[in-house]
DNA sequence: TGCCAGGCCGGGT
DNA sequence: ACCCGGCATGGC
């Protein structure tokens, strides 16, 4: 079964997932980060302490002493390499781009990866995530989920590289930004819901119960 | 009760 | 170019 075809089965079966859960792209940064090998219950405490904080505003993060900082961030795990991942994407966001999301994504995409890769704490994922979900760029998000899911379909062979998965991803879904968001959030919500890391068959998957390699 | 979650980094082969 | 341990809380 093909990307395209999985991707289809999934909108029908899940629904439109409506991606990402923020009111604001400098939201987004702060959730890419927060959520790193994290569930998005955690994540989610720990935004809303930053919300009681007022920081949900870069330059209000920015105020915010380190401890305290830390401390709101305590929920989502890692809180002190949090804290200071958030404080790192933060500074560029403001140093760069004052702060604002509209400057930002006038510049090109590939030129944004490069600055977001650039900074400490920032991987593949979570720069991907950011371009994807808070500026609508054209990239597809590799994650855990999307690999697990494609591997146990057969999709990609068990080496693939992340970038060769994503090129895969990309070609399949045609140049779509919509598309790569709807597709990456359904793959997410199936992984949640029906394909975690040791079941040894997919039992109620949306996709039909197939045995696979773990 | 362990086990695991929407990664990334630094140090070791 | 991989492989590994560290980072930490909260839910089932």
């Amino acid at each position: 079964m093909s990307l395209r075809r999985i991707y289809g089965r999934l909108l029908r079966a899940l629904g439109p997932q409506g991606w990402w859960p923020a009111r604001s792209p400098f939201e987004v940064i702060l959730g890419a980060v927060l959520t790193q090998a994290t569930r998005w219950h955690n994540a989610e405490q720990a935004l809303a302490r930053l919300r009681r904080e007022g920081a949900l505003r870069p330059r209000r993060l920015l105020a915010l002493p380190p401890g305290r900082l830390a401390r709101a961030v305590r929920p989502a795990g890692f809180f002190r390499q949090k804290a200071r991942r958030l404080r790192a994407v933060t500074r560029w966001y403001v140093a760069r781009y004052g702060g604002r999301a509209d400057r930002m994504f006038r510049r090109p995409w590939r030129l944004l990866r490069e600055e977001l890769l650039a900074i400490p704490g920032i991987g593949p994922e979570t720069a991907d995530t950011i371009l994807l979900y808070a500026g609508g760029a054209p990239v597809f998000v590799v994650d855990a989920y999307t690999r697990r899911v494609l591997r146990r379909h057969r999709l990609i062979g068990p080496r693939a590289t992340d970038e060769a998965i994503q090129q895969t991803a990309m070609r399949a879904l045609g140049d779509d930004a919509a598309r790569y968001n709807e597709c990456h959030a359904l793959l997410v919500e199936l992984g949640k819901r029906f394909c975690h890391r040791r079941d040894p068959v997919c039992g109620r998957c949306p996709l039909g119960a197939l045995p696979h390699v773990i």
